[in-house]
DNA sequence: AAAAAAGGTCTCTAATTGAGACTTATACCC
DNA sequence: GGGTATAAGTCTCAATTAGAGACCTTTTTT
């Protein structure tokens, strides 16, 4: 929709950055990236195997968990550690940076938790009309 | 990744919950949408037409604008109201529930502005390798 | 008279995701 | 010994989703 400029995008445009760039938007696109955040839930329990994760989240494919998870070893939230057993096995951990996202996504968890009751109804009605 | 289901899988079952309908996931693939959340952090500003949505978020398309709109009006964090200007005029605003879903949003929020430098740094190393 | 603006819809294409076969080496089972 | 399973992926192909942009209707502006 780029069309005729807003001021608050000209602000941003002054100070170097694209709404491509944008702080917010990359951690959004985490949480958007639906799986990441799935993945550091899971391992809140504790490390877990690449297949171990794999039956925790059985909607997963292999494709995008691995993909997901490399997103989250770029970003430094998960540790990858390879084992030297036959067949080598591999351990995801949280990294401290990886944990204290926890924290924040709890919020929204609670939210949707309470929430939940409410958005249903609201459903109920848009769909009913 | 469909396989040998896992216990905690076991017990959503037996509690009559697949994967799909559990309230994290929803509240989560609403995150998820990418532009939902956006759209929401707009509308806190107070009440918004359509194309001011647009102009504020100048990389959507108005396919995906009016879809994001339409998928929070029905889940009743947003309210849509029509002006019978001419030609006639949309507002979008927020309803409570919506308006409550920014607390735990600039939660995470918060965190990814205090702790991107970390992230940055990580991908450094990483792309490096 | 032409163009713009409002809020969309529609189509076509491009990008992303999912399903599932295939890999390589070792271990277990009968 | 032979068949099968497991580990953690990769690869390909099909399906789903998102983006770009033309088009719509009515009224105001230039």
């Amino acid at each position: 929709m780029r069309d005729i400029p807003t001021n608050r995008l000209e602000e941003w445009k002054a100070m170097g950055f694209e709404p491509q760039n944008c702080p917010v938007r990359q951690v959004l696109d985490h949480v958007a990236a639906k799986w990441t955040s799935l993945i550091l839930l899971e391992l809140e329990h504790g490390p877990q195997r690449f297949n171990a994760l794999g039956r925790a989240l059985p909607d997963i494919s292999k494709r995008m968990l691995t993909q997901s998870l490399r997103d989250l070893e770029r970003d430094g939230m998960v540790a990858r550690e390879v084992f030297d057993t036959k067949p080598p096995s591999v351990a995801y951990s949280l990294t401290d940076l990886g944990r204290s996202f926890l924290g924040p996504l709890h919020g929204l968890i609670d939210w949707a938790e309470g929430r939940m009751p409410e958005i249903e109804a609201a459903r109920g009605v848009f769909d009913a009309a």
